[in-house]
DNA sequence: ACACCAATCGTTTTT
DNA sequence: CGATTGGTGT
């Protein structure tokens, strides 16, 4: 008699279950069934083996996907049972370093810097070393030492390799970063791995004492790894030997985020004994869109050879579509799902809009709210990002560990008291002079028994006096948090700092950012009756971590409108996908770079927006995109799509031959006259040029979007317009792969045609 | 020290 | 086109 845990599984989901004792890798194409494996399997340890749930650690990359299969396993085992850890991997490691921390000299109430806040501290120290080179931003910087922590390559070997001036600058400024870092008793996200992998490493005893409590580990979403986190994998599962792994490597889309698509690629390599599921078949998707995902992702050679199936229907054709720009685009896709929805067909929960970057949904909302369709935009504006948010959140990390500098400086004159740059200059060059962070330069000056000489540091009277007041204040503010609750605390900092009167009188959208305050006050509220560690610190902790809590609703009707990048792991019976451009979807910098595996990337993206398409999936472009209007090419991604598994959609006469020629010159003649469409063609919809688009700038002769003729170069079409005195530059698009030319206007002859 | 205005610049994805 | 920086005047 099978176990019902096994019952509904398909051989190779059944094999991923049951494989225990040995390192598993499955290989897991979208709509596989990848979370029921995972939960499955989970249950199968327990049920079937007799596992203890406090031995089996889940390991994902976002919260989202935690929070879900903690859910699913909920659901699965019966809450006697609970007791299995799913945390991600950040979390985690934050987790084992506050618990381990006194071993290694680290401060338990460390704080964590997100993003902005390295970022703010990279630019501190550029503007201290005094350093400015054209193209060497402190976004770049930041970027290269993040590149270089989670390749676990620290500052002093970095230092050793730096083969030029800009890299040995880089160097020099990732010393300084650590040395701070270290100095405000701070982690960025890098470190929380990175500390955790030493630590690891350098005290066997904690790494046993790990190995043995969890030994049975499965990281989910394994192709988005970094090297670190596949470290501390093998770290963890070195002496049970059982690492389960569950990933896609068609589905790596965080390289820029330093995933590295070779550990799952060679995981095999790494771990020979290895049993590997190849899970193949698809249960989401209609054939129709199973074969245009694998069309689209054929060309790329980083991959594991999967060739998905299903017993699915064909369903109906892609849908492609143009519109003339961003706005029109918009209209098609919104008017279409007015549409869709009014006819019953669907409801707007049914139904997603993705795209390449986040400044698309702009367009999309407009037209949301011309419709009246309700619609919810997923992680745009983050609510722990706003200015009001990250300023109270500031004076919580300063009380909660006075050293942390970053947060001092962002709220030392926030409201203003009198604080300017010189103060801070003077304070901030005596901190690194004593090798110490602000707080303490204050302690010194204001505990009378300073080394530091008060009148050396030529600071002014008022200085000297609203330096003190603030000291005062925060030390009020600190004598409240054994004595108030949490949001009572960060409700006396709000008024108490001057922060309420200074965003009353301050800004006009004063009730706007109350609430946002309101929402802050709440969260703390939710957080302290529901963990039974309700510190200051543990709070501060779950807000760098968790972030945006249940960010996507399901409840109420609205349609979705999401990046592809975060529209992994999500399913919707119809998806539009807008802005298949080339330079948007391959994004520009991708097509710019040196390096081909960024476009290979951008393809995986594209892979991953349609394989979220359960049954309708219409592709979108814009003829013109961008404030100046300049006109992009087809995304070069749609000459991989089959011509016969595709209807067009236009809907204007004059548009339709001015685009649909230049489309094909794209896409691949040959298959487009194979066989005609096996499908009944759906109603597309009627576009009604309800709204005038914006005129087409006119020039002297030509203007973009015209289509003209060349004596040589035959026929084109005109994406670039230059006015000189008399004439014009043009920049010319020809057909026949003749490719983009520049040419002078009255030189060229070039000829209009229709 | 701070507020306001102008100019510039640089355009991705986010635990 | 938007946000951030820089300079000005108070």
């Amino acid at each position: 008699m099978e176990s019902a845990i096994l019952q509904g599984l398909n051989p190779q989901q059944k094999k991923a279950v049951q494989t225990v004792d040995l390192p598993l890798l499955v290989i897991a194409g979208p709509g596989s069934g990848k979370t029921k494996v995972i939960t499955h399997r989970i249950a199968y340890l327990i049920y079937e083996k007799n596992i203890s749930p406090f031995e089996i650690l889940g390991l994902t990359f976002t919260n989202k996907a935690a929070s879900e299969m903690n859910e699913r396993i909920s659901g699965l085992l019966d809450n006697s049972v609970a007791g299995v850890t799913i945390s991600t991997f950040h979390s985690f490691c934050a987790m084992v370093l506050r618990r381990e921390s006194e071993k290694f000299g680290l401060k338990q109430n460390f704080t964590i810097y997100d993003d902005q806040d390295q970022l703010s501290l990279v630019k501190k120290l550029v503007k201290q070393l005094d350093f400015d080179v054209d193209n060497v931003t402190p976004r770049s910087l930041l970027s290269q030492i993040s590149k270089a922590k989670s390749k676990m390559v620290g500052w002093s070997t970095y230092q050793e390799n730096a083969g030029n001036y800009i890299q040995e600058f880089t160097a020099k400024i990732y010393e300084e970063y650590e040395a701070s870092l270290n100095l405000s008793s701070a982690l960025d996200f890098d470190d929380l791995l990175l500390k955790t992998y030493h630590l690891f490493k350098d005290y066997p005893e904690v790494v046993s004492k790990y190995q043995d409590r969890f030994k049975y580990v499965m990281i989910d979403e394994f192709q988005d790894t970094n090297i670190t986190q596949y470290a501390i994998s093998k770290q963890l599962s070195l002496a049970s030997g059982n690492l389960a792994v569950v990933g896609d490597p068609n589905q790596s889309i965080y390289s820029w985020r330093n995933a590295d698509i070779h550990n799952i690629l060679s995981f095999h390599d790494d771990f020979p004994t290895a049993t590997v599921v190849n899970l193949d078949q698809n249960y989401r998707s209609t054939q129709t869109i199973l074969e245009t995902a694998q069309n689209l992702i054929s060309p790329n050679t980083e991959k594991f050879d999967q060739k998905l199936w299903t017993d699915n229907s064909k369903g109906q054709p892609i849908v492609i579509g143009e519109g003339y720009n961003e706005k029109e685009e918009s209209e098609m896709i919104i008017s279409e799902i007015n549409n869709l929805v009014s006819k019953g067909e669907y409801s707007l929960g049914d139904i997603a809009i993705m795209y390449r970057v986040n400044s698309q949904s702009r367009a999309l909302e407009e037209k949301c709210i011309k419709y009246g369709i309700k619609y919810q935009i997923v992680g745009s504006l983050k609510f722990y990002q706003r200015l009001e948010i990250k300023d109270l959140i500031a004076f919580l990390r300063l009380i909660n560990n006075p050293d942390d500098d970053v947060s001092l400086l962002r709220v030392i004159n926030v409201p203003p008291r009198g604080i300017g740059q010189k103060t801070l200059s003077i304070l901030s060059s005596c901190a690194v002079d004593n090798k110490s962070s602000i707080s303490n330069v204050l302690d010194q000056i204001f505990s009378g028994e300073s080394t530091i000489e008060i009148k050396d540091l030529g600071l002014t009277k008022a200085a000297i006096k609203n330096l003190f007041n603030f000291r005062e204040m925060i030390a009020d503010f600190k004598g409240y948090v054994s004595k108030r609750s949490l949001p009572e605390l960060i409700e006396i900092i709000f008024e108490q700092s001057g922060y309420k009167n200074h965003i009353m009188n301050e800004s006009e959208n004063f009730q706007e950012r109350n609430e946002n305050i309101r929402e802050l006050i709440n969260t703390a509220g939710y957080f302290s009756k529901e963990n039974t560690n309700d510190s200051l610190s543990a709070f501060l902790e779950s807000v760098s971590l968790v972030g945006d809590t249940d960010n996507l609703s399901y409840e109420g009707q609205k349609l979705t409108l999401i990046t592809l990048h975060q529209s992994k792991g999500l399913e919707f019976p119809v998806v539009f996908i807008s802005g298949l451009e080339d330079g948007m979807l391959p994004h520009i910098r991708s097509i710019e770079s040196e390096n081909p595996s960024e476009l290979e990337e951008e393809r995986r993206l594209c892979y991953v927006g349609v394989t979220r398409a359960k049954e309708k999936l219409y592709l979108l472009r814009s003829f013109r995109r961008g404030f100046r209007g300049e006109s992009s090419l087809p995304s070069r991604f749609l000459a991989d799509i089959t011509r016969s598994q595709v209807v067009s959609w236009n809907f204007s006469e004059e548009k339709v031959t001015q685009s649909n020629n230049y489309v094909d010159y794209q896409l691949n003649q040959d298959e487009y006259f194979d066989e005609g469409p096996n499908y009944d063609i759906p109603d597309i919809p009627e576009y009604k040029d309800s709204e005038p688009v914006d005129e087409p700038v006119e020039f002297n002769q030509f203007k973009v979007g015209d289509k003209v003729a060349h004596k040589i170069f035959g026929d084109g079409i005109i994406i670039g317009c230059k006015a000189l005195d008399q004439d014009q530059e043009l920049q010319v698009a020809f057909k026949d792969g003749i490719g983009i030319k520049k040419l002078l206007g009255s030189f060229a002859k070039l000829e209009e045609i229709n």
